[in-house]
RNA sequence: GGCGCGUUCGUCUAACGGUUAGGACGGAGCCCUCUCAAGGCUUAAAUACGGGUUCGAUUCCCGUACGCGCUACCA
Protein backbone atom coordinates (compact mmCIF):
# COMPACT_ATOMS: atom_id res chain seq x y z
CA UNK A 1 0.00 0.00 0.00
CA UNK A 2 1.63 3.64 -1.15
CA UNK A 3 1.56 6.26 1.24
CA UNK A 4 -0.42 9.31 1.04
CA UNK A 5 -0.40 11.89 3.28
CA UNK A 6 -1.92 15.50 2.87
CA UNK A 7 -1.40 19.01 4.52
CA UNK A 8 -5.26 20.41 5.29
CA UNK A 9 -5.18 23.81 6.32
CA UNK A 10 -8.12 26.36 6.66
CA UNK A 11 -7.24 29.21 4.43
CA UNK A 12 -7.18 32.13 7.09
CA UNK A 13 -4.34 34.08 5.16
CA UNK A 14 -1.08 33.24 6.17
CA UNK A 15 0.87 30.08 6.64
CA UNK A 16 1.36 29.55 10.44
CA UNK A 17 4.43 28.22 11.88
CA UNK A 18 2.90 25.25 13.47
CA UNK A 19 1.21 24.68 9.78
CA UNK A 20 4.43 24.56 8.22
CA UNK A 21 6.06 21.87 10.56
CA UNK A 22 3.15 19.72 9.79
CA UNK A 23 3.24 20.30 6.63
CA UNK A 24 7.27 19.39 6.35
CA UNK A 25 6.55 16.15 8.46
CA UNK A 26 3.71 14.86 6.30
CA UNK A 27 6.40 16.01 3.36
CA UNK A 28 8.94 14.55 5.09
CA UNK A 29 7.52 11.51 6.00
CA UNK A 30 5.51 10.84 2.33
CA UNK A 31 9.19 11.79 0.73
CA UNK A 32 11.38 9.06 2.40
CA UNK A 33 8.36 6.54 1.51
CA UNK A 34 8.29 7.47 -1.96
CA UNK A 35 4.88 8.77 -1.35
CA UNK A 36 2.51 11.50 -2.13
CA UNK A 37 1.61 14.51 -0.39
CA UNK A 38 -1.74 15.79 -0.75
CA UNK A 39 -2.52 19.75 -0.74
CA UNK A 40 -6.22 19.83 0.57
CA UNK A 41 -7.98 23.35 1.23
CA UNK A 42 -10.03 22.99 3.92
CA UNK A 43 -12.63 26.49 3.63
CA UNK A 44 -15.79 24.82 4.51
CA UNK A 45 -16.74 27.84 6.92
CA UNK A 46 -17.96 30.38 5.13
CA UNK A 47 -18.17 33.27 7.54
CA UNK A 48 -14.34 32.64 7.61
CA UNK A 49 -13.47 33.44 3.67
CA UNK A 50 -10.70 35.30 3.28
CA UNK A 51 -9.39 37.23 0.03
CA UNK A 52 -6.40 35.23 -1.99
CA UNK A 53 -5.57 32.89 1.53
CA UNK A 54 -5.07 29.87 -0.93
CA UNK A 55 -2.64 31.37 -2.93
CA UNK A 56 -0.71 33.12 -0.41
CA UNK A 57 -0.60 29.77 1.52
CA UNK A 58 0.81 28.13 -1.48
CA UNK A 59 3.09 30.63 -2.13
CA UNK A 60 4.65 29.85 1.27
CA UNK A 61 4.71 26.24 0.93
CA UNK A 62 6.76 27.07 -2.06
CA UNK A 63 9.12 29.37 -1.21
CA UNK A 64 9.64 26.82 1.93
CA UNK A 65 10.54 24.15 -0.35
CA UNK A 66 7.70 21.86 0.17
CA UNK A 67 6.37 20.48 -3.06
CA UNK A 68 2.78 19.05 -2.81
CA UNK A 69 2.34 16.08 -5.44
CA UNK A 70 -1.23 16.34 -5.27
CA UNK A 71 -3.55 19.70 -4.95
CA UNK A 72 -4.72 22.98 -6.18
CA UNK A 73 -3.16 23.67 -9.60
CA UNK A 74 -2.06 19.46 -9.52
CA UNK A 75 -4.31 17.31 -10.38
CA UNK A 76 -3.76 13.95 -9.45
CA UNK A 77 -7.10 12.35 -10.21
CA UNK A 78 -8.18 12.50 -6.86
CA UNK A 79 -9.57 16.33 -7.45
CA UNK A 80 -11.54 18.34 -6.71
CA UNK A 81 -8.60 19.98 -3.88
CA UNK A 82 -10.62 22.60 -2.33
CA UNK A 83 -13.64 21.28 0.00
CA UNK A 84 -16.06 23.91 -0.62
CA UNK A 85 -15.66 22.39 -4.37
CA UNK A 86 -17.12 19.19 -3.12
CA UNK A 87 -20.21 19.87 -1.35
CA UNK A 88 -22.31 17.38 -3.64
CA UNK A 89 -19.98 14.74 -2.17
CA UNK A 90 -20.93 15.89 1.82
CA UNK A 91 -24.33 15.87 0.86
CA UNK A 92 -24.77 12.15 -0.70
CA UNK A 93 -22.40 10.90 2.27
CA UNK A 94 -24.65 13.10 4.75
CA UNK A 95 -27.34 11.21 3.20
CA UNK A 96 -26.16 7.26 3.21
CA UNK A 97 -25.46 8.26 7.24
CA UNK A 98 -29.06 9.02 7.97
CA UNK A 99 -30.58 6.23 5.26
CA UNK A 100 -28.67 3.58 7.19
CA UNK A 101 -29.52 5.73 10.69
CA UNK A 102 -26.20 6.51 11.84
CA UNK A 103 -27.45 10.06 11.92
CA UNK A 104 -30.17 12.39 12.33
CA UNK A 105 -31.92 15.44 11.38
CA UNK A 106 -31.49 17.67 14.28
CA UNK A 107 -33.90 20.83 14.28
CA UNK A 108 -32.75 22.39 17.49
CA UNK A 109 -33.11 26.22 17.39
CA UNK A 110 -29.19 27.74 17.84
CA UNK A 111 -31.70 29.29 20.56
CA UNK A 112 -32.26 26.42 22.73
CA UNK A 113 -28.69 24.74 22.09
CA UNK A 114 -27.99 27.93 23.64
CA UNK A 115 -29.91 27.19 26.68
CA UNK A 116 -29.03 24.16 26.83
CA UNK A 117 -25.25 24.88 27.71
CA UNK A 118 -26.40 27.89 29.39
CA UNK A 119 -28.42 25.32 31.93
CA UNK A 120 -25.02 23.64 32.50
CA UNK A 121 -25.36 21.23 30.13
CA UNK A 122 -22.35 20.08 28.70
CA UNK A 123 -23.58 17.77 25.11
CA UNK A 124 -26.39 18.40 23.20
CA UNK A 125 -29.17 16.50 24.73
CA UNK A 126 -30.15 14.41 21.28
CA UNK A 127 -33.86 15.61 21.79
CA UNK A 128 -34.43 15.01 17.81
CA UNK A 129 -32.98 11.73 17.70
CA UNK A 130 -36.29 10.90 18.67
CA UNK A 131 -38.02 11.92 15.87
CA UNK A 132 -38.99 9.50 13.16
CA UNK A 133 -36.53 9.12 10.05
CA UNK A 134 -39.71 9.86 7.52
CA UNK A 135 -41.15 12.99 9.82
CA UNK A 136 -37.72 14.45 9.79
CA UNK A 137 -37.03 13.74 6.01
CA UNK A 138 -40.77 15.43 5.58
CA UNK A 139 -39.78 18.26 7.75
CA UNK A 140 -36.55 18.60 6.12
CA UNK A 141 -37.91 18.75 2.29
CA UNK A 142 -40.32 21.01 3.35
CA UNK A 143 -37.57 23.34 4.08
CA UNK A 144 -37.28 23.54 7.56
CA UNK A 145 -33.70 24.77 8.83
CA UNK A 146 -31.58 21.77 10.24
CA UNK A 147 -28.57 20.30 11.14
CA UNK A 148 -27.35 16.49 10.54
CA UNK A 149 -26.11 15.18 13.40
CA UNK A 150 -23.87 11.99 13.79
CA UNK A 151 -25.17 8.99 16.33
CA UNK A 152 -22.77 8.30 18.80
CA UNK A 153 -23.21 4.50 20.20
CA UNK A 154 -24.82 4.79 23.62
CA UNK A 155 -21.80 2.65 25.36
CA UNK A 156 -18.96 1.54 25.24
CA UNK A 157 -15.56 2.90 24.40
CA UNK A 158 -13.06 3.33 21.63
CA UNK A 159 -9.37 2.41 21.50
CA UNK A 160 -6.92 3.39 18.65
CA UNK A 161 -3.36 3.46 18.12
CA UNK A 162 -1.16 6.71 17.58
CA UNK A 163 2.01 6.61 15.82
CA UNK A 164 3.43 9.34 18.50
CA UNK A 165 1.19 8.93 21.70
CA UNK A 166 0.70 4.66 21.50
CA UNK A 167 -2.79 3.89 22.55
CA UNK A 168 -5.25 6.26 23.35
CA UNK A 169 -8.57 5.68 24.45
CA UNK A 170 -12.33 7.51 24.47
CA UNK A 171 -15.38 6.34 26.55
CA UNK A 172 -18.90 6.74 23.73
CA UNK A 173 -20.30 8.82 26.63
CA UNK A 174 -18.76 11.57 26.82
CA UNK A 175 -18.70 12.13 23.06
CA UNK A 176 -21.15 14.52 21.69
CA UNK A 177 -23.26 14.05 18.58
CA UNK A 178 -21.27 16.25 16.71
CA UNK A 179 -22.63 18.24 13.58
CA UNK A 180 -22.03 16.67 10.26
CA UNK A 181 -23.74 18.57 7.97
CA UNK A 182 -24.50 22.95 8.59
CA UNK A 183 -28.03 24.78 7.69
CA UNK A 184 -26.34 26.40 5.01
CA UNK A 185 -25.30 23.10 3.62
CA UNK A 186 -21.81 23.00 4.21
CA UNK A 187 -19.66 20.17 5.72
CA UNK A 188 -18.14 20.40 9.27
CA UNK A 189 -14.43 19.52 9.57
CA UNK A 190 -15.63 16.35 10.93
CA UNK A 191 -17.39 14.88 8.13
CA UNK A 192 -14.82 16.61 5.33
CA UNK A 193 -11.85 15.14 6.68
CA UNK A 194 -13.41 11.42 6.84
CA UNK A 195 -14.83 11.60 3.69
CA UNK A 196 -11.50 13.45 2.12
CA UNK A 197 -9.45 11.98 3.33
CA UNK A 198 -10.96 8.73 2.34
CA UNK A 199 -12.13 9.89 -0.70
CA UNK A 200 -7.99 10.75 -1.48
CA UNK A 201 -6.56 7.72 0.12
CA UNK A 202 -4.81 9.40 2.27
CA UNK A 203 -2.77 6.29 4.20
CA UNK A 204 -1.70 8.58 7.54
CA UNK A 205 -2.96 11.40 8.78
CA UNK A 206 -0.64 14.02 10.41
CA UNK A 207 -1.84 16.83 12.28
CA UNK A 208 -1.90 18.52 15.66
CA UNK A 209 -2.65 17.47 18.41
CA UNK A 210 -5.65 19.88 18.71
CA UNK A 211 -7.40 17.25 16.69
CA UNK A 212 -6.93 14.20 19.21
CA UNK A 213 -10.31 14.39 21.13
CA UNK A 214 -11.83 14.35 18.33
CA UNK A 215 -10.57 11.74 17.03
CA UNK A 216 -12.45 8.94 17.62
CA UNK A 217 -15.55 10.65 16.23
CA UNK A 218 -14.01 10.73 12.85
CA UNK A 219 -12.86 6.64 13.78
CA UNK A 220 -16.92 5.81 14.25
CA UNK A 221 -17.49 7.65 11.04
CA UNK A 222 -14.94 5.67 9.16
CA UNK A 223 -16.70 2.43 10.91
CA UNK A 224 -20.10 3.39 9.98
CA UNK A 225 -19.00 4.08 6.33
CA UNK A 226 -16.99 0.44 6.28
CA UNK A 227 -13.71 2.26 5.11
CA UNK A 228 -10.15 1.46 6.16
CA UNK A 229 -9.36 3.73 8.56
CA UNK A 230 -5.93 5.69 8.35
CA UNK A 231 -2.81 5.25 10.74
CA UNK A 232 -2.73 8.52 12.46
CA UNK A 233 -0.12 10.96 14.42
CA UNK A 234 -1.06 13.99 16.19
CA UNK A 235 1.71 16.50 16.69
CA UNK A 236 2.61 17.83 19.97
CA UNK A 237 1.77 21.57 19.85
CA UNK A 238 3.82 24.90 19.28
CA UNK A 239 3.53 26.80 22.00
CA UNK A 240 4.04 30.60 22.93
CA UNK A 241 6.73 31.38 25.81
CA UNK A 242 4.52 31.12 28.47
CA UNK A 243 3.64 27.68 27.05
CA UNK A 244 0.13 28.51 25.76
CA UNK A 245 -0.63 27.53 21.40
CA UNK A 246 1.46 29.57 19.54
CA UNK A 247 -0.78 32.68 18.59
CA UNK A 248 -0.61 35.79 16.96
CA UNK A 249 -0.54 38.40 19.70
CA UNK A 250 2.40 36.88 21.02
CA UNK A 251 5.26 37.50 17.87
CA UNK A 252 5.29 36.60 14.55
CA UNK A 253 3.32 33.42 13.59
CA UNK A 254 3.08 33.68 10.04
CA UNK A 255 5.72 31.98 7.72
CA UNK A 256 5.70 34.85 5.40
CA UNK A 257 6.64 37.46 8.59
CA UNK A 258 9.94 35.21 8.99
CA UNK A 259 10.46 35.57 5.12
CA UNK A 260 9.83 39.10 5.45
CA UNK A 261 12.56 39.61 8.23
CA UNK A 262 15.35 37.99 6.75
CA UNK A 263 15.16 34.27 7.78
CA UNK A 264 16.70 31.84 5.27
CA UNK A 265 14.46 29.16 4.13
CA UNK A 266 16.96 26.43 5.24
CA UNK A 267 17.14 27.48 8.67
CA UNK A 268 13.31 27.94 9.65
CA UNK A 269 12.89 24.56 7.80
CA UNK A 270 15.86 23.02 10.31
CA UNK A 271 14.49 24.82 13.12
CA UNK A 272 10.80 23.89 12.56
CA UNK A 273 12.15 20.43 12.41
CA UNK A 274 13.70 20.37 15.49
CA UNK A 275 10.56 21.81 17.33
CA UNK A 276 9.46 17.88 18.03
CA UNK A 277 12.16 15.99 16.63
CA UNK A 278 15.84 15.16 17.02
CA UNK A 279 17.74 12.74 14.65
CA UNK A 280 19.06 11.05 18.18
CA UNK A 281 22.86 12.41 17.86
CA UNK A 282 24.23 15.45 18.43
CA UNK A 283 24.08 17.08 14.52
CA UNK A 284 21.59 19.88 14.33
CA UNK A 285 22.32 21.74 11.39
CA UNK A 286 20.19 19.91 8.84
CA UNK A 287 19.41 20.56 5.17
CA UNK A 288 16.03 19.70 3.50
CA UNK A 289 17.88 16.46 2.13
CA UNK A 290 19.15 15.65 5.33
CA UNK A 291 15.84 15.86 7.29
CA UNK A 292 14.19 13.56 3.96
CA UNK A 293 17.05 11.13 4.74
CA UNK A 294 17.13 10.64 8.58
CA UNK A 295 13.66 11.74 9.58
CA UNK A 296 11.57 9.25 11.15
CA UNK A 297 7.98 9.62 12.92
CA UNK A 298 9.03 7.30 15.74
CA UNK A 299 11.28 9.78 17.10
CA UNK A 300 8.41 12.56 17.19
CA UNK A 301 8.58 13.70 20.93
CA UNK A 302 5.24 13.84 22.48
CA UNK A 303 5.38 17.10 24.31
CA UNK A 304 4.68 20.67 23.45
CA UNK A 305 7.73 23.08 22.40
CA UNK A 306 8.09 26.56 22.85
CA UNK A 307 9.35 28.80 19.71
CA UNK A 308 12.82 30.32 20.71
CA UNK A 309 13.90 32.43 18.32
CA UNK A 310 17.22 32.84 19.75
CA UNK A 311 17.96 29.59 18.67
CA UNK A 312 16.18 30.64 15.46
CA UNK A 313 18.71 33.26 15.18
CA UNK A 314 21.38 31.25 16.02
CA UNK A 315 20.75 28.72 13.17
CA UNK A 316 19.58 31.36 10.48
CA UNK A 317 23.51 32.43 11.13
CA UNK A 318 24.44 28.67 10.70
CA UNK A 319 22.90 28.23 7.45
CA UNK A 320 24.40 32.14 6.16
CA UNK A 321 27.50 30.91 6.53
CA UNK A 322 26.87 27.36 4.77
CA UNK A 323 25.77 29.54 2.06
CA UNK A 324 28.28 30.68 -0.84
CA UNK A 325 28.42 34.61 -1.63
CA UNK A 326 27.13 34.05 -4.91
CA UNK A 327 23.96 32.20 -3.21
CA UNK A 328 23.44 34.86 -1.01
CA UNK A 329 23.24 37.75 -3.60
CA UNK A 330 19.97 37.16 -4.53
CA UNK A 331 18.60 37.25 -1.84
CA UNK A 332 20.35 40.49 -0.44
CA UNK A 333 19.91 43.04 -4.17
CA UNK A 334 16.66 43.20 -3.53
CA UNK A 335 16.82 44.50 -0.45
CA UNK A 336 19.89 47.00 -1.49
CA UNK A 337 18.06 47.81 -4.21
CA UNK A 338 15.13 48.75 -1.63
CA UNK A 339 17.28 51.25 0.39
CA UNK A 340 18.08 52.98 -2.74
CA UNK A 341 21.43 52.04 -3.50
CA UNK A 342 20.62 49.85 -6.54
CA UNK A 343 23.77 51.36 -8.35
CA UNK A 344 26.34 48.64 -7.15
CA UNK A 345 27.76 45.99 -9.20
CA UNK A 346 26.62 42.50 -8.46
CA UNK A 347 30.59 42.11 -8.00
CA UNK A 348 30.72 45.12 -5.16
CA UNK A 349 27.53 43.99 -2.82
CA UNK A 350 28.98 39.89 -2.91
CA UNK A 351 32.64 41.18 -1.78
CA UNK A 352 30.20 43.08 0.88
CA UNK A 353 28.30 39.42 1.90
CA UNK A 354 31.32 38.16 1.87
CA UNK A 355 32.39 40.48 4.72
CA UNK A 356 29.42 40.69 7.01
CA UNK A 357 27.91 37.30 6.41
CA UNK A 358 28.87 35.90 9.73
CA UNK A 359 27.83 39.53 11.49
CA UNK A 360 24.61 39.05 10.25
CA UNK A 361 22.04 37.12 11.68
CA UNK A 362 19.12 37.72 9.41
CA UNK A 363 19.45 38.92 5.22
CA UNK A 364 17.56 42.71 6.13
CA UNK A 365 20.90 43.17 8.28
CA UNK A 366 23.01 43.58 5.12
CA UNK A 367 21.21 46.73 4.35
CA UNK A 368 20.65 47.94 7.84
CA UNK A 369 24.04 46.95 9.85
CA UNK A 370 26.41 48.43 7.12
CA UNK A 371 25.07 51.29 5.23
CA UNK A 372 28.43 52.72 5.48
CA UNK A 373 29.13 50.17 2.06
CA UNK A 374 26.50 52.31 0.30
CA UNK A 375 26.87 55.87 1.43
CA UNK A 376 29.07 58.43 3.07
CA UNK A 377 28.86 58.29 7.30
CA UNK A 378 26.55 60.80 7.76
CA UNK A 379 27.92 61.18 11.34
CA UNK A 380 30.65 59.32 13.38
CA UNK A 381 29.77 57.29 16.90
CA UNK A 382 30.14 59.34 20.16
CA UNK A 383 31.03 57.27 22.15
CA UNK A 384 34.05 55.67 19.46
CA UNK A 385 35.13 59.51 18.72
CA UNK A 386 35.49 59.63 22.55
CA UNK A 387 37.25 56.87 23.35
CA UNK A 388 39.58 56.44 20.01
CA UNK A 389 39.51 59.77 18.29
CA UNK A 390 42.61 61.64 20.27
CA UNK A 391 43.88 65.44 19.60
CA UNK A 392 47.14 63.68 17.53
CA UNK A 393 44.56 61.50 15.50
CA UNK A 394 44.07 64.34 12.86
CA UNK A 395 47.63 64.71 12.50
CA UNK A 396 48.23 60.99 11.78
CA UNK A 397 45.86 60.05 9.83
CA UNK A 398 47.11 62.90 7.31
CA UNK A 399 50.16 61.54 7.37
CA UNK A 400 48.34 57.81 6.55
CA UNK A 401 45.98 59.36 4.08
CA UNK A 402 49.41 60.70 2.43
CA UNK A 403 50.71 57.58 1.97
CA UNK A 404 47.59 55.68 0.91
CA UNK A 405 47.67 58.03 -1.80
CA UNK A 406 51.17 57.05 -3.00
CA UNK A 407 49.93 52.81 -3.76
CA UNK A 408 49.92 51.52 -6.48
CA UNK A 409 48.05 48.60 -5.51
CA UNK A 410 45.16 49.04 -3.06
CA UNK A 411 43.97 45.93 -1.12
CA UNK A 412 44.19 44.69 1.95
CA UNK A 413 47.45 43.89 2.07
CA UNK A 414 49.14 47.07 0.80
CA UNK A 415 46.74 49.10 2.80
CA UNK A 416 48.03 47.48 6.53
CA UNK A 417 51.43 47.65 5.12
CA UNK A 418 51.38 51.38 4.70
CA UNK A 419 49.16 51.86 8.27
CA UNK A 420 51.58 49.96 10.29
CA UNK A 421 54.56 51.40 8.90
CA UNK A 422 53.06 55.13 9.13
CA UNK A 423 52.44 53.94 12.79
CA UNK A 424 55.93 53.10 13.27
CA UNK A 425 56.90 56.40 11.68
CA UNK A 426 54.64 58.21 14.45
CA UNK A 427 56.06 56.16 17.27
CA UNK A 428 52.35 55.09 18.04
CA UNK A 429 50.86 51.59 18.41
CA UNK A 430 48.80 50.22 14.92
CA UNK A 431 46.06 50.85 16.92
CA UNK A 432 45.96 54.56 17.75
CA UNK A 433 45.82 54.32 13.57
CA UNK A 434 43.21 51.54 13.41
CA UNK A 435 40.53 52.86 15.40
CA UNK A 436 40.18 56.28 13.95
CA UNK A 437 40.62 55.15 10.19
CA UNK A 438 37.72 52.88 11.51
CA UNK A 439 35.44 55.54 12.85
CA UNK A 440 37.09 58.24 9.73
CA UNK A 441 35.31 55.39 6.76
CA UNK A 442 32.48 53.81 8.28
CA UNK A 443 31.08 56.52 11.13
CA UNK A 444 31.44 53.47 13.16
CA UNK A 445 33.54 51.51 15.76
CA UNK A 446 32.22 48.23 14.51
CA UNK A 447 32.35 45.78 11.15
CA UNK A 448 34.65 43.74 9.21
CA UNK A 449 38.14 44.11 9.55
CA UNK A 450 39.45 47.38 8.31
CA UNK A 451 41.93 46.16 5.76
CA UNK A 452 39.74 44.43 3.70
CA UNK A 453 36.76 46.94 3.94
CA UNK A 454 38.96 49.56 2.85
CA UNK A 455 39.83 47.50 -0.04
CA UNK A 456 36.22 46.87 -0.71
CA UNK A 457 35.34 50.21 -0.74
CA UNK A 458 38.03 51.30 -2.57
CA UNK A 459 41.38 53.75 -2.78
CA UNK A 460 38.97 56.65 -3.70
CA UNK A 461 36.43 56.49 -1.07
CA UNK A 462 38.76 55.61 2.15
CA UNK A 463 40.89 58.79 1.06
CA UNK A 464 38.00 61.09 0.54
CA UNK A 465 36.55 59.51 3.60
CA UNK A 466 39.46 60.27 5.71
CA UNK A 467 39.41 63.93 4.32
CA UNK A 468 35.75 64.54 5.38
CA UNK A 469 36.68 62.99 8.59
CA UNK A 470 39.27 65.08 8.96
CA UNK A 471 37.17 68.49 8.53
CA UNK A 472 34.20 67.04 11.05
CA UNK A 473 35.93 65.70 13.35
CA UNK A 474 37.73 67.72 16.34
C1' G B 1 -16.66 21.48 35.29
C1' G B 2 -15.99 16.99 31.85
C1' C B 3 -12.67 14.37 28.61
C1' G B 4 -7.82 13.80 26.68
C1' C B 5 -2.66 14.61 26.33
C1' G B 6 1.78 16.02 28.50
C1' U B 7 5.96 16.92 32.45
C1' U B 8 14.70 16.02 32.04
C1' C B 9 18.86 22.60 32.83
C1' G B 10 15.38 29.37 31.48
C1' U B 11 14.50 27.20 26.15
C1' C B 12 15.08 22.95 22.30
C1' U B 13 16.45 18.14 23.62
C1' A B 14 19.71 13.04 24.43
C1' A B 15 20.08 8.89 27.63
C1' C B 16 18.41 -1.11 25.45
C1' G B 17 16.28 -0.19 33.80
C1' G B 18 22.82 0.31 35.39
C1' U B 19 25.92 7.36 32.59
C1' U B 20 30.05 11.79 37.01
C1' A B 21 22.17 12.63 33.59
C1' G B 22 25.06 14.25 27.45
C1' G B 23 24.53 18.17 23.56
C1' A B 24 22.64 22.90 21.59
C1' C B 25 20.63 28.05 22.23
C1' G B 26 20.84 31.79 25.75
C1' G B 27 23.94 33.47 30.43
C1' A B 28 28.91 33.98 32.91
C1' G B 29 34.30 33.75 32.33
C1' C B 30 38.79 33.03 29.53
C1' C B 31 41.50 32.67 24.78
C1' C B 32 42.05 34.61 19.80
C1' U B 33 41.92 39.73 18.06
C1' C B 34 42.27 46.39 14.89
C1' U B 35 36.56 46.75 16.63
C1' C B 36 32.16 43.75 16.05
C1' A B 37 31.14 39.05 14.90
C1' A B 38 32.75 34.11 14.10
C1' G B 39 35.65 30.32 16.36
C1' G B 40 38.00 27.65 20.64
C1' C B 41 38.02 26.48 25.86
C1' U B 42 35.77 26.64 30.79
C1' U B 43 31.49 27.28 33.87
C1' A B 44 26.51 27.72 36.33
C1' A B 45 21.91 25.30 35.29
C1' A B 46 17.33 19.76 35.00
C1' U B 47 14.89 14.24 35.82
C1' A B 48 7.49 18.08 39.25
C1' C B 49 6.00 15.38 43.92
C1' G B 50 4.59 10.78 46.57
C1' G B 51 4.11 5.71 46.49
C1' G B 52 5.14 1.08 44.39
C1' U B 53 7.80 -2.93 40.96
C1' U B 54 13.14 -4.05 40.85
C1' C B 55 19.56 -5.80 43.26
C1' G B 56 19.01 -1.00 40.68
C1' A B 57 14.56 3.62 38.30
C1' U B 58 14.92 9.82 34.17
C1' U B 59 13.25 5.19 32.07
C1' C B 60 7.87 0.54 34.04
C1' C B 61 2.97 0.97 37.14
C1' C B 62 -0.42 3.89 40.37
C1' G B 63 -1.76 8.45 42.63
C1' U B 64 -1.17 13.78 43.28
C1' A B 65 0.22 18.44 41.46
C1' C B 66 0.95 21.54 37.57
C1' G B 67 0.56 22.78 32.37
C1' C B 68 -1.74 22.52 27.78
C1' G B 69 -5.52 21.01 24.32
C1' C B 70 -10.61 19.90 23.24
C1' U B 71 -15.43 20.66 24.99
C1' A B 72 -19.09 25.67 18.26
C1' C B 73 -23.88 24.76 12.85
C1' C B 74 -14.46 27.26 13.69
C1' A B 75 -10.88 24.58 11.67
Amino acid sequence: MSVRTRFAPSPTGYLHVGGLRTALYAYLFAKQNNGTLILRIEDTDQSRKVEGATEKLIEALQWAGIDYDEGPGKDGNHGPYIQSERLAIYRTHSDLLLKNGKAYHCFCSAERLEQLRSSGATMYDRQCRAIPYDEAQQRAAAGEPHVVRLKIPDDGELKFHDEVRGDVTFAFNTLDDQVLLKTDGFPTYHLAVVVDDHAMEVSHVIRGEEWLPSTPKHIILYQYFGWTVPKFAHLPLLLNPDKSKLSKRQGDVAVEDYRAKGYLKEALINFVAFLGWNPGDEREIFSMQDLTNEFSINRVGKAGAVFNIEKLNWMNQQHMKIKSDNDLLPLVKPLIIEKGWGSFSDEYITQVIGLMKERVVVLSDFAGMCPYFFEEPSSYDEAAKAKNWKPESSAHLLKLSETLKTQEIFNAATVEAALRSTAEECKIGAGKLIHPMRLAISGVSNGPSLFHMAEVLGKETVIRRIGTALEKIQ
